[in-house]
DNA sequence: TTCCATTGAATGGGTGATCCATTTAATAAT
DNA sequence: ATTATTAAATGGATCACCCATTCAATGGAA
C-alpha cells in the first residue's frame, strides 16, 4: 500500500503512483476542492467518511441485515485506506449496533437487525454526563408511561395480556420466596411487556430506555436498604385488569399511583440515592 | 511493550515478563479465570473493557466534562494495550458523543457535555435497518408531540414563547420569498424550541429525534414537489396563541389537525416517498 | 518594549507489516 | 462412516513508523 516496495507483498500494478498520504486523503478530495476560501473547520476524518458511506449503503438499501461487507483485508484496499483506520470506523459501528464481527473462516462484518437497546446506553451516557438529570428522567418516564397506558388499552392484544399475567405471577413466587432483587427484574419486564403492548417499537424503545436507568435506581435502593413496594403483585393485578377492560382513566390512574409511591420510596433517605452507585456497574439482566 | 527487546525503546524493567498475547488479555484475566466449566459466549475483547471502564469513570464521575484523557501513547502504556486498540475504544466513545479529540498540543482527548443529537443517530440507524418503521415513527411523533403540548402550555416561560414568536417570522419572511427548503428548515426548529419549551431534555431529546427523520421526509417531499403546507404561518399563531393562553385543548386541536394534514401531503403520490431518498445524505442544517 | 515570524515538541491521524486466536472446511486416519 | 488432523481465512492485537496540526517558547525586527 505504499510507493516504498514492500518486502513481501507482490508489488501490485498501480496506474499511478500517488505517495502514501495522499491516497490516505483523496476520499474527501472533491469535498476540499470545492472550497477554494474557506476550509472547514474540522477536517473530515477517514474514519467518519468509511462510516458514512456504509450508513449509506444501508439507507440507500443496498446493505441489508443478514448481509456481509467484504474481509476487513479487502475492504480496506478497496477503500484506498489501511486496515487499522477501516477497524476503527467498523468498531464505530459495531458499538453503533449496525454490525456484528464475527471471527474465523467464514466470520466477517455481518449487518444487525436494530438492536433497540443502543438507546439505553444513550441515556446512560447523558446522565452520566450531566446533561439530563435524574429528576427530568423521572417526570420524562411518568408522562411516556401514561401515554403508554393510553396505547396499550387501545392496542394491547390477547398475548400481550397473557403476558403480563405470566409476569405478575413470576413476581408473586419471587415475593413469596423473598427474593427481592429476581422482584425488581420482573418490574423491569413488567415496563418492558407493557412497553411492547403498545404495538409501536419506537415508543417502546423509548419506554425501555428510561426504565432500565429506573430500574438501576430502584435495585440500588432495594439491594442496599433491604426495602421493598407492599402490595405490588396486587397492584399490577388490579392494573393489568383495568387494562384488559381497556379502561384507560382506571389503569391509567393506579400506574400513577403506584409511580409515586415507589417515587417516594426512593426518595427517602436520598444520601444513600447516588447517581454513581446505580450507574456504576452493570446489574443481572441489565446488560448493557 | 514486548518480550522481544525493542530496537528503540529503552527496556523498562518488568517484574514478571509474559508474552505478549497474555499481557494484551490481562484486562479481563479474573473474569475468565472464574469460569473454570463454560468459557462466555463472546469473548470480551480489548477495546470493550477499555470503553467500559472510561464509561465507569464517567458514572462514578472521577471524569467529568471538560476532563481531559491521559494521551494516547501514554493510556496505551497505562493499560497496558497497543495504542491502535485504545483508538478505537476512544473512536467508538467518541462516535457516542462522549469524547472529543483534538489535535495538536494540548489536544487530547477531552469529556464532553453530552450530544443529545445522539439520539437522532439511533432512530435513524433503526429505521435503515428496517426495526422501527416510519408508520411506528409518526405514529410515536403524534403522540408524543401531544404529549409535549400539555407539558409546554404547563411549563413554557416567556422565553421560550419569544423564540417561537420569532420562529414564526422567520417563516413568514421564508414563505414571501418563497424560500420553501428555508421554510422546512424552520418548521424543524419549530418543533426544536416547542420540545425545548416543555423544560424537559429528556422529552426534548426525544421529540427532537423523531422530528428529525421526519424533517427528512418532508424535505425530500418539498424539495422533489414543490408543494407547500397553506397558511402555516398563520397556523403557527393560533398555535402559539393557544399555547400562551395555556389552552391545552385548543393548542393540542391545533396541532394535530395540522400534523394530520401535513401527514395527508407526505401521503399523495406514495411511491415518491421513499425510504431511502430521505436518508440518504445529510441535508442543511439536519446535520448528523 | 511590542509585535510578529520561526521553530520545535506534543498530539492525534494514518500506514504497513506481522503475529495470535478462532473458526470452519477439507483431508486423512481409524 | 466416524473421528482426528490440518490448513486457510478471518478478526484481534501489536509494533514501529511517518504525517499534519497545534501552540507555546524563542528570537529578531520595528
Amino acid at each position: 500500500m505504499s510507493t516504498k516496495s514492500s518486502p513481501r507483498a507482490p508489488q501490485r500494478p498501480r496506474t499511478a503512483s500517488p505517495n502514501r498520504r495522499e491516497r490516505a486523503t483523496d476520499l474527501r478530495a472533491a469535498a476540499t476542492a470545492a472550497t477554494p476560501t474557506f476550509k472547514p473547520i474540522h477536517t473530515r476524518r477517514t474514519f467518519e467518511e468509511i462510516c458514512e458511506r456504509i450508513r449509506e449503503q444501508l439507507a440507500l438499501g443496498v446493505l441489508k441485515p443478514g448481509d456481509k461487507l467484504p474481509a476487513e483485508r479487502e475492504l480496506a484496499q478497496q477503500l484506498g485506506v489501511s486496515r487499522n483506520v477501516l477497524r476503527e470506523a467498523l468498531r464505530s459501528l459495531e458499538m453503533a449496533g449496525v454490525l456484528r464481527l464475527q471471527k474465523g473462516v467464514k466470520g466477517g462484518a455481518f449487518i444487525q437487525q436494530g438492536d433497540t437497546r443502543r438507546m439505553n446506553e444513550v441515556m446512560r451516557d447523558m446522565l452520566s454526563l450531566g446533561t439530563i438529570s435524574v429528576r427530568e428522567l423521572s417526570e420524562a418516564r411518568v408522562h411516556v408511561l401514561d401515554l403508554v397506558v393510553q396505547l396499550a388499552c387501545a392496542n394491547a392484544r390477547r398475548a400481550d395480556l397473557d403476558a403480563l399475567e405470566a409476569n405478575i405471577e413470576r413476581t408473586e413466587l419471587a415475593t413469596k420466596e423473598g427474593r427481592l432483587l429476581d422482584r425488581v427484574e420482573c418490574s423491569r419486564e413488567f415496563y418492558k411487556l407493557l412497553a411492547a403492548s403498545t404495538g409501536n417499537k419506537v415508543i417502546a424503545m423509548i419506554v425501555d430506555s428510561v426504565t432500565e436507568i429506573h430500574m438501576r435506581f430502584v435495585y440500588a435502593k432495594v439491594a442496599s436498604s433491604g426495602v421493598a413496594m407492599a402490595r405490588l403483585a396486587e397492584k399490577r393485578r388490579q392494573f393489568l385488569a383495568a387494562l384488559s377492560e381497556r379502561d384507560v382513566a382506571l389503569a391509567s390512574r393506579l400506574l400513577r399511583s403506584h409511580l409515586e409511591s415507589v417515587q417516594r420510596m426512593l426518595e427517602q433517605d436520598p444520601g444513600a440515592m447516588s447517581l454513581h452507585v446505580a450507574l456504576a456497574d452493570v446489574q443481572p439482566g441489565m446488560r448493557r
